[in-house]
DNA sequence: CAAGAACTTGCAGTGACTGCAACATTCTTG
DNA sequence: CAAGAATGTTGCAGTCACTGCAAGTTCTTG
Protein backbone atom coordinates (compact mmCIF):
# COMPACT_ATOMS: atom_id res chain seq x y z
CA UNK A 1 0.00 0.00 0.00
CA UNK A 2 0.92 3.36 -0.77
CA UNK A 3 -0.22 5.79 2.22
CA UNK A 4 -0.69 5.10 5.98
CA UNK A 5 -1.15 1.33 7.01
CA UNK A 6 -3.44 1.03 10.06
CA UNK A 7 -0.20 0.04 11.94
CA UNK A 8 2.23 3.22 10.98
CA UNK A 9 4.13 3.27 14.22
CA UNK A 10 5.49 6.99 13.16
CA UNK A 11 2.01 8.11 12.85
CA UNK A 12 0.18 6.12 16.30
CA UNK A 13 3.62 7.75 18.06
CA UNK A 14 1.84 11.10 16.90
CA UNK A 15 -1.53 10.31 18.14
CA UNK A 16 -0.27 8.87 21.67
CA UNK A 17 1.40 12.48 22.26
CA UNK A 18 -1.38 14.28 21.19
CA UNK A 19 -4.01 12.67 23.52
CA UNK A 20 -1.56 13.12 26.38
CA UNK A 21 -1.04 16.41 25.94
CA UNK A 22 -5.15 16.71 25.91
CA UNK A 23 -5.20 14.91 29.33
CA UNK A 24 -2.46 16.76 30.63
CA UNK A 25 -3.57 19.96 29.91
CA UNK A 26 -6.84 18.87 31.24
CA UNK A 27 -5.86 18.01 34.34
CA UNK A 28 -3.26 20.82 35.38
CA UNK A 29 -6.10 23.42 33.94
CA UNK A 30 -8.33 22.06 36.66
CA UNK A 31 -5.60 21.98 38.81
CA UNK A 32 -3.84 24.89 38.75
CA UNK A 33 -6.16 26.93 36.56
CA UNK A 34 -5.43 27.79 33.12
CA UNK A 35 -3.35 31.43 33.25
CA UNK A 36 -1.39 29.93 36.03
CA UNK A 37 -0.45 26.24 33.27
CA UNK A 38 2.63 27.16 31.03
CA UNK A 39 2.45 25.32 27.91
CA UNK A 40 6.51 23.94 28.83
CA UNK A 41 4.61 22.92 31.59
CA UNK A 42 2.00 20.70 29.58
CA UNK A 43 4.79 19.87 27.22
CA UNK A 44 7.13 18.85 30.40
CA UNK A 45 4.73 16.97 32.35
CA UNK A 46 3.45 14.86 28.86
CA UNK A 47 7.04 14.12 28.16
CA UNK A 48 7.73 15.96 25.25
CA UNK A 49 9.28 19.24 24.13
CA UNK A 50 7.55 22.73 24.40
CA UNK A 51 8.03 22.98 20.31
CA UNK A 52 6.34 19.53 19.98
CA UNK A 53 3.05 21.05 21.76
CA UNK A 54 3.01 23.85 19.11
CA UNK A 55 3.56 21.28 16.83
CA UNK A 56 0.09 19.42 17.66
CA UNK A 57 -1.77 22.77 18.64
CA UNK A 58 -1.83 26.17 17.26
CA UNK A 59 -2.41 27.44 20.70
CA UNK A 60 -2.46 26.77 24.70
CA UNK A 61 -6.13 27.16 24.47
CA UNK A 62 -6.41 24.46 21.21
CA UNK A 63 -6.22 21.87 23.10
CA UNK A 64 -9.16 22.14 24.62
CA UNK A 65 -11.21 21.89 21.47
CA UNK A 66 -10.12 18.79 19.72
CA UNK A 67 -12.54 17.50 18.02
CA UNK A 68 -14.67 20.88 18.65
CA UNK A 69 -14.72 22.02 15.07
CA UNK A 70 -15.38 18.33 13.56
CA UNK A 71 -18.66 17.77 15.38
CA UNK A 72 -20.09 21.09 14.80
CA UNK A 73 -19.16 20.25 10.88
CA UNK A 74 -21.33 17.11 11.26
CA UNK A 75 -23.56 19.07 12.42
CA UNK A 76 -24.09 21.38 9.12
CA UNK A 77 -23.64 18.04 7.06
CA UNK A 78 -26.57 16.40 8.41
CA UNK A 79 -28.36 19.68 8.31
CA UNK A 80 -27.94 19.42 4.70
CA UNK A 81 -29.40 15.72 4.89
CA UNK A 82 -32.85 16.38 6.38
CA UNK A 83 -34.77 15.53 3.12
CA UNK A 84 -36.42 18.94 1.96
CA UNK A 85 -40.27 17.96 3.00
CA UNK A 86 -39.29 17.53 6.50
CA UNK A 87 -39.53 21.16 8.26
CA UNK A 88 -36.94 23.80 9.13
CA UNK A 89 -37.50 23.44 12.82
CA UNK A 90 -37.37 19.50 12.53
CA UNK A 91 -33.74 20.08 10.07
CA UNK A 92 -32.45 22.11 13.01
CA UNK A 93 -32.98 20.17 15.52
CA UNK A 94 -31.36 16.77 13.72
CA UNK A 95 -28.93 18.87 12.68
CA UNK A 96 -27.81 19.57 16.46
CA UNK A 97 -27.76 15.77 17.76
CA UNK A 98 -24.15 15.06 17.10
CA UNK A 99 -23.80 17.45 19.63
CA UNK A 100 -25.82 15.61 22.23
CA UNK A 101 -24.61 11.86 20.97
CA UNK A 102 -20.94 13.49 21.83
CA UNK A 103 -22.47 14.68 25.89
CA UNK A 104 -24.16 11.81 26.29
CA UNK A 105 -21.13 9.75 25.64
CA UNK A 106 -18.65 11.62 27.15
CA UNK A 107 -20.60 13.59 30.04
CA UNK A 108 -17.97 13.75 32.31
CA UNK A 109 -15.35 15.19 29.89
CA UNK A 110 -17.77 17.80 28.73
CA UNK A 111 -18.81 18.95 32.20
CA UNK A 112 -15.10 19.40 32.70
CA UNK A 113 -14.41 20.95 29.90
CA UNK A 114 -17.26 23.21 29.74
CA UNK A 115 -16.15 24.05 33.43
CA UNK A 116 -12.92 25.62 31.91
CA UNK A 117 -14.42 27.51 29.34
CA UNK A 118 -17.06 29.18 32.26
CA UNK A 119 -13.52 29.77 34.37
CA UNK A 120 -11.24 31.00 31.98
CA UNK A 121 -12.24 34.28 29.34
CA UNK A 122 -10.02 33.31 27.12
CA UNK A 123 -11.14 30.00 26.59
CA UNK A 124 -14.64 31.28 26.78
CA UNK A 125 -13.73 33.43 23.65
CA UNK A 126 -12.46 30.86 21.80
CA UNK A 127 -15.66 28.29 22.66
CA UNK A 128 -17.84 31.34 21.11
CA UNK A 129 -15.55 32.04 17.92
CA UNK A 130 -15.86 28.70 16.54
CA UNK A 131 -19.49 28.56 17.43
CA UNK A 132 -19.58 31.42 15.69
CA UNK A 133 -18.40 29.98 12.48
CA UNK A 134 -20.51 27.36 12.70
CA UNK A 135 -23.13 29.85 12.80
CA UNK A 136 -21.76 31.17 9.36
CA UNK A 137 -21.88 28.15 7.83
CA UNK A 138 -25.31 27.05 8.75
CA UNK A 139 -26.55 30.53 7.32
CA UNK A 140 -25.68 29.45 4.44
CA UNK A 141 -27.17 26.01 4.79
CA UNK A 142 -30.32 27.51 5.74
CA UNK A 143 -29.93 29.84 3.03
CA UNK A 144 -30.07 27.97 0.58
CA UNK A 145 -33.04 25.74 2.45
CA UNK A 146 -35.22 28.61 2.51
CA UNK A 147 -33.94 29.98 -1.10
CA UNK A 148 -32.87 33.32 0.38
CA UNK A 149 -30.02 34.97 -0.37
CA UNK A 150 -27.08 34.64 1.82
CA UNK A 151 -26.72 37.79 3.83
CA UNK A 152 -30.60 37.77 4.30
CA UNK A 153 -31.39 38.81 8.16
CA UNK A 154 -34.34 35.46 8.52
CA UNK A 155 -31.48 32.80 7.13
CA UNK A 156 -28.49 34.39 10.00
CA UNK A 157 -31.57 34.62 12.69
CA UNK A 158 -32.70 31.13 12.58
CA UNK A 159 -28.75 30.27 12.71
CA UNK A 160 -27.90 32.62 15.33
CA UNK A 161 -31.00 30.80 17.18
CA UNK A 162 -30.33 27.70 16.86
CA UNK A 163 -26.75 27.97 17.97
CA UNK A 164 -28.27 29.65 20.98
CA UNK A 165 -30.61 27.30 21.44
CA UNK A 166 -27.83 24.63 22.05
CA UNK A 167 -25.52 26.81 23.75
CA UNK A 168 -28.34 27.86 26.79
CA UNK A 169 -29.05 24.29 26.99
CA UNK A 170 -25.17 23.59 27.98
CA UNK A 171 -24.85 26.62 29.99
CA UNK A 172 -28.29 24.84 32.01
CA UNK A 173 -26.98 21.24 31.94
CA UNK A 174 -23.11 23.27 33.14
CA UNK A 175 -25.25 25.07 35.75
CA UNK A 176 -26.99 21.82 37.25
CA UNK A 177 -23.36 20.12 37.28
CA UNK A 178 -24.56 17.89 34.69
CA UNK A 179 -27.60 16.16 37.05
CA UNK A 180 -30.00 17.17 34.66
CA UNK A 181 -30.27 14.95 31.62
CA UNK A 182 -29.18 17.34 28.40
CA UNK A 183 -31.40 15.38 25.88
CA UNK A 184 -34.82 16.62 27.77
CA UNK A 185 -33.00 20.40 28.32
CA UNK A 186 -32.35 20.03 24.42
CA UNK A 187 -36.20 19.24 23.21
CA UNK A 188 -37.22 21.84 25.89
CA UNK A 189 -35.23 24.48 24.19
CA UNK A 190 -35.75 23.85 20.41
CA UNK A 191 -39.30 23.44 21.10
CA UNK A 192 -39.52 27.24 22.79
CA UNK A 193 -37.51 27.98 19.48
CA UNK A 194 -40.54 26.31 17.19
CA UNK A 195 -42.87 29.47 17.17
CA UNK A 196 -40.43 31.64 15.69
CA UNK A 197 -38.99 29.37 13.18
CA UNK A 198 -41.82 28.41 12.36
CA UNK A 199 -43.01 31.80 11.96
CA UNK A 200 -40.03 32.37 9.87
CA UNK A 201 -40.44 29.55 7.18
CA UNK A 202 -44.14 30.58 6.84
CA UNK A 203 -42.71 34.11 5.66
CA UNK A 204 -40.62 32.69 2.96
CA UNK A 205 -42.90 30.07 1.36
CA UNK A 206 -46.65 31.54 1.78
CA UNK B 1 -14.04 71.13 45.73
CA UNK B 2 -12.62 68.28 46.76
CA UNK B 3 -12.42 65.89 44.21
CA UNK B 4 -12.06 66.51 40.13
CA UNK B 5 -12.64 69.71 39.18
CA UNK B 6 -14.35 70.12 35.44
CA UNK B 7 -11.11 71.36 34.34
CA UNK B 8 -8.63 68.82 35.86
CA UNK B 9 -5.42 69.34 33.48
CA UNK B 10 -4.43 65.78 34.69
CA UNK B 11 -6.96 64.00 33.83
CA UNK B 12 -7.95 65.78 30.35
CA UNK B 13 -4.28 64.83 29.43
CA UNK B 14 -5.36 61.17 30.66
CA UNK B 15 -8.29 61.12 28.29
CA UNK B 16 -6.43 62.78 25.17
CA UNK B 17 -3.95 60.17 25.14
CA UNK B 18 -6.65 57.63 25.51
CA UNK B 19 -8.74 58.88 22.38
CA UNK B 20 -5.68 59.21 20.93
CA UNK B 21 -4.51 55.89 21.24
CA UNK B 22 -7.67 54.82 20.17
CA UNK B 23 -8.03 56.90 17.21
CA UNK B 24 -4.13 56.15 15.96
CA UNK B 25 -5.32 51.91 16.49
CA UNK B 26 -7.99 52.15 14.48
CA UNK B 27 -5.78 53.63 12.11
CA UNK B 28 -3.18 51.80 11.81
CA UNK B 29 -5.54 48.31 12.17
CA UNK B 30 -7.28 49.67 9.17
CA UNK B 31 -4.42 50.21 7.35
CA UNK B 32 -2.06 47.61 7.98
CA UNK B 33 -4.22 44.58 9.73
CA UNK B 34 -4.84 43.96 13.62
CA UNK B 35 -1.52 40.96 13.78
CA UNK B 36 1.04 43.30 11.74
CA UNK B 37 0.60 46.36 14.11
CA UNK B 38 2.55 46.12 17.13
CA UNK B 39 1.59 48.09 20.41
CA UNK B 40 4.84 49.55 20.31
CA UNK B 41 4.01 51.53 16.87
CA UNK B 42 0.52 52.40 18.20
CA UNK B 43 1.87 54.02 21.34
CA UNK B 44 4.93 55.59 19.49
CA UNK B 45 2.86 57.05 16.91
CA UNK B 46 0.34 58.77 19.42
CA UNK B 47 3.33 59.93 21.08
CA UNK B 48 3.45 57.98 24.10
CA UNK B 49 5.45 55.08 25.72
CA UNK B 50 4.42 51.56 25.17
CA UNK B 51 3.77 51.04 28.89
CA UNK B 52 1.39 53.85 28.85
CA UNK B 53 -0.77 52.25 26.39
CA UNK B 54 -0.90 49.16 28.81
CA UNK B 55 -2.09 51.49 31.60
CA UNK B 56 -5.08 52.93 29.73
CA UNK B 57 -5.91 48.99 27.88
CA UNK B 58 -5.47 45.66 29.25
CA UNK B 59 -5.08 44.10 26.61
CA UNK B 60 -4.46 45.10 22.47
CA UNK B 61 -7.94 43.97 21.77
CA UNK B 62 -9.33 46.31 24.35
CA UNK B 63 -8.27 49.66 22.42
CA UNK B 64 -11.48 48.91 19.83
CA UNK B 65 -13.71 48.32 22.66
CA UNK B 66 -14.01 51.93 24.44
CA UNK B 67 -17.61 52.18 25.57
CA UNK B 68 -18.56 48.40 24.39
CA UNK B 69 -19.12 47.38 27.10
CA UNK B 70 -21.00 50.68 29.01
CA UNK B 71 -23.57 50.31 26.22
CA UNK B 72 -24.35 46.46 26.83
CA UNK B 73 -25.20 47.74 30.69
CA UNK B 74 -27.06 50.80 29.63
CA UNK B 75 -29.08 47.85 27.31
CA UNK B 76 -29.59 46.01 31.08
CA UNK B 77 -30.76 48.80 32.95
CA UNK B 78 -33.27 49.85 30.25
CA UNK B 79 -34.64 46.74 30.41
CA UNK B 80 -35.12 46.69 34.01
CA UNK B 81 -36.81 50.71 33.76
CA UNK B 82 -39.23 49.17 31.59
CA UNK B 83 -42.97 49.12 33.79
CA UNK B 84 -44.02 45.55 34.38
CA UNK B 85 -46.59 45.51 32.65
CA UNK B 86 -45.13 46.12 29.35
CA UNK B 87 -44.81 42.89 27.31
CA UNK B 88 -41.63 41.29 27.36
CA UNK B 89 -40.83 41.37 23.81
CA UNK B 90 -41.48 45.14 24.12
CA UNK B 91 -39.20 45.41 27.19
CA UNK B 92 -36.28 43.65 25.25
CA UNK B 93 -36.79 45.58 22.17
CA UNK B 94 -36.74 49.14 24.22
CA UNK B 95 -33.76 47.46 26.37
CA UNK B 96 -31.35 47.08 22.99
CA UNK B 97 -32.37 51.22 21.81
CA UNK B 98 -28.87 52.16 23.27
CA UNK B 99 -27.41 50.29 20.71
CA UNK B 100 -29.49 51.56 17.65
CA UNK B 101 -28.98 54.86 18.78
CA UNK B 102 -25.23 54.46 19.23
CA UNK B 103 -24.92 53.57 15.86
CA UNK B 104 -26.98 56.04 14.31
CA UNK B 105 -24.67 58.73 15.54
CA UNK B 106 -21.71 57.69 14.57
CA UNK B 107 -22.41 54.85 12.11
CA UNK B 108 -19.00 55.36 10.20
CA UNK B 109 -17.07 54.46 13.45
CA UNK B 110 -19.19 51.78 14.34
CA UNK B 111 -18.83 49.86 10.68
CA UNK B 112 -14.90 50.56 10.85
CA UNK B 113 -14.58 48.84 14.35
CA UNK B 114 -16.91 46.02 12.76
CA UNK B 115 -15.42 45.49 9.99
CA UNK B 116 -11.95 44.66 12.31
CA UNK B 117 -14.17 42.31 14.25
CA UNK B 118 -15.30 40.41 11.24
CA UNK B 119 -11.46 40.48 9.96
CA UNK B 120 -9.38 39.35 13.15
CA UNK B 121 -10.31 36.37 14.89
CA UNK B 122 -9.02 37.42 18.44
CA UNK B 123 -11.36 40.48 18.03
CA UNK B 124 -14.12 38.47 17.08
CA UNK B 125 -13.79 36.51 19.89
CA UNK B 126 -13.14 39.38 22.61
CA UNK B 127 -16.57 40.88 20.96
CA UNK B 128 -18.53 37.43 21.69
CA UNK B 129 -17.27 37.17 25.15
CA UNK B 130 -18.35 40.79 26.30
CA UNK B 131 -21.64 40.02 24.51
CA UNK B 132 -21.85 36.73 26.65
CA UNK B 133 -21.41 38.61 29.61
CA UNK B 134 -24.10 40.94 28.92
CA UNK B 135 -26.12 37.58 28.11
CA UNK B 136 -25.59 36.73 31.73
CA UNK B 137 -26.60 39.61 32.90
CA UNK B 138 -29.52 40.17 31.29
CA UNK B 139 -30.70 36.52 31.98
CA UNK B 140 -31.04 37.55 35.38
CA UNK B 141 -33.03 40.29 34.51
CA UNK B 142 -35.27 38.14 32.39
CA UNK B 143 -35.20 35.87 35.12
CA UNK B 144 -36.08 38.71 37.53
CA UNK B 145 -39.25 39.98 35.56
CA UNK B 146 -40.57 36.71 34.72
CA UNK B 147 -40.66 35.21 38.44
CA UNK B 148 -37.85 32.58 37.51
CA UNK B 149 -34.85 30.69 38.64
CA UNK B 150 -31.65 32.20 37.97
CA UNK B 151 -30.98 29.27 35.93
CA UNK B 152 -33.93 28.77 34.10
CA UNK B 153 -33.36 27.57 30.66
CA UNK B 154 -36.21 30.44 29.33
CA UNK B 155 -34.85 33.00 30.88
CA UNK B 156 -31.32 32.17 29.88
CA UNK B 157 -33.12 31.59 25.63
CA UNK B 158 -34.79 34.82 26.06
CA UNK B 159 -31.52 36.72 26.63
CA UNK B 160 -29.49 34.71 24.34
CA UNK B 161 -32.12 35.51 21.58
CA UNK B 162 -32.38 39.33 22.35
CA UNK B 163 -28.38 39.48 21.52
CA UNK B 164 -28.39 37.17 18.88
CA UNK B 165 -31.33 38.82 17.09
CA UNK B 166 -29.18 42.92 18.22
CA UNK B 167 -26.26 40.85 16.41
CA UNK B 168 -28.17 39.58 13.37
CA UNK B 169 -28.96 42.59 12.25
CA UNK B 170 -25.57 44.18 13.07
CA UNK B 171 -24.32 41.28 10.83
CA UNK B 172 -26.60 41.90 8.10
CA UNK B 173 -26.08 45.56 8.36
CA UNK B 174 -22.27 45.17 8.35
CA UNK B 175 -22.44 42.79 5.39
CA UNK B 176 -24.31 45.65 3.17
CA UNK B 177 -21.85 47.88 4.03
CA UNK B 178 -24.11 50.33 6.27
CA UNK B 179 -25.95 50.99 2.95
CA UNK B 180 -29.28 49.91 4.89
CA UNK B 181 -31.27 51.21 8.00
CA UNK B 182 -30.13 49.21 10.93
CA UNK B 183 -32.86 50.27 12.71
CA UNK B 184 -35.37 48.89 10.38
CA UNK B 185 -33.54 46.40 10.30
CA UNK B 186 -33.17 45.54 14.22
CA UNK B 187 -36.86 46.12 14.39
CA UNK B 188 -37.00 43.52 11.54
CA UNK B 189 -35.18 40.86 13.69
CA UNK B 190 -36.85 41.70 17.20
CA UNK B 191 -40.64 41.18 15.43
CA UNK B 192 -39.62 37.88 14.12
CA UNK B 193 -38.59 37.05 17.52
CA UNK B 194 -41.67 37.72 19.06
CA UNK B 195 -43.54 34.35 18.57
CA UNK B 196 -41.08 32.51 20.76
CA UNK B 197 -40.29 35.39 23.42
CA UNK B 198 -44.17 35.70 23.81
CA UNK B 199 -44.94 31.71 23.80
CA UNK B 200 -41.87 31.90 26.83
CA UNK B 201 -43.84 34.65 28.21
CA UNK B 202 -47.14 32.43 28.31
CA UNK B 203 -45.62 29.73 29.84
CA UNK B 204 -44.56 31.39 32.81
CA UNK B 205 -47.88 33.95 33.51
CA UNK B 206 -50.68 31.52 32.02
C1' DC C 1 20.54 -0.86 1.99
C1' DA C 2 19.16 3.74 0.25
C1' DA C 3 15.55 7.12 0.04
C1' DG C 4 12.15 9.35 2.12
C1' DA C 5 8.21 10.22 5.25
C1' DA C 6 6.67 11.70 9.73
C1' DC C 7 7.34 12.95 14.57
C1' DT C 8 10.41 15.41 17.44
C1' DT C 9 13.72 18.84 18.98
C1' DG C 10 16.83 23.05 20.01
C1' DC C 11 17.64 27.63 19.20
C1' DA C 12 17.07 32.23 18.38
C1' DG C 13 13.82 35.78 17.97
C1' DT C 14 9.31 38.62 18.15
C1' DG C 15 5.71 40.52 20.65
C1' DA C 16 2.07 40.80 24.34
C1' DC C 17 1.88 41.79 28.99
C1' DT C 18 3.29 42.62 34.15
C1' DG C 19 5.46 44.39 38.53
C1' DC C 20 8.19 47.76 40.31
C1' DA C 21 10.23 51.90 41.18
C1' DA C 22 10.79 56.52 39.74
C1' DC C 23 9.79 61.04 37.51
C1' DA C 24 6.94 65.13 36.13
C1' DT C 25 3.02 67.82 36.38
C1' DT C 26 -0.89 69.43 38.68
C1' DC C 27 -4.06 69.90 42.47
C1' DT C 28 -4.85 70.41 47.46
C1' DT C 29 -3.96 71.67 52.06
C1' DG C 30 -1.79 74.10 55.98
C1' DC D 1 3.38 80.20 49.08
C1' DA D 2 5.41 75.74 50.27
C1' DA D 3 4.80 70.84 51.52
C1' DG D 4 2.63 66.98 50.09
C1' DA D 5 -0.73 64.16 47.84
C1' DA D 6 -2.61 62.67 43.43
C1' DT D 7 -2.32 61.23 38.78
C1' DG D 8 -0.39 60.38 34.27
C1' DT D 9 3.84 58.79 32.34
C1' DT D 10 8.03 56.16 31.83
C1' DG D 11 12.10 52.70 31.79
C1' DC D 12 13.56 48.30 32.90
C1' DA D 13 13.77 43.66 33.65
C1' DG D 14 11.35 39.59 33.23
C1' DT D 15 7.70 35.88 31.89
C1' DC D 16 5.26 33.57 28.51
C1' DA D 17 2.89 32.49 24.04
C1' DC D 18 4.24 31.56 19.60
C1' DT D 19 7.14 31.15 15.07
C1' DG D 20 10.75 29.96 11.49
C1' DC D 21 14.43 27.21 10.57
C1' DA D 22 17.41 23.61 10.38
C1' DA D 23 18.70 19.26 12.15
C1' DG D 24 18.01 14.73 14.43
C1' DT D 25 15.50 10.29 15.16
C1' DT D 26 12.63 6.53 13.98
C1' DC D 27 10.02 3.95 10.96
C1' DT D 28 8.45 2.53 6.15
C1' DT D 29 9.09 1.43 1.43
C1' DG D 30 11.27 0.28 -3.01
Amino acid sequence: MSSTHATDRRHERGIRTRTALVDVALDLFERQGFDRTTVDQIAATAGVSQRTFFHHFPTKEAVLFSGYADRLAEASSRFRQVPPDAGLAEAIERATTPVAEAIDEHPGLFLRRNRLYAAAPSLRATMLRINEEWIDELTLEVARRLDLDADDLRARLVATMANGATRAAIDCWVAADGAVDFSRLAVESFSLLRPTVDHIEGTTRG
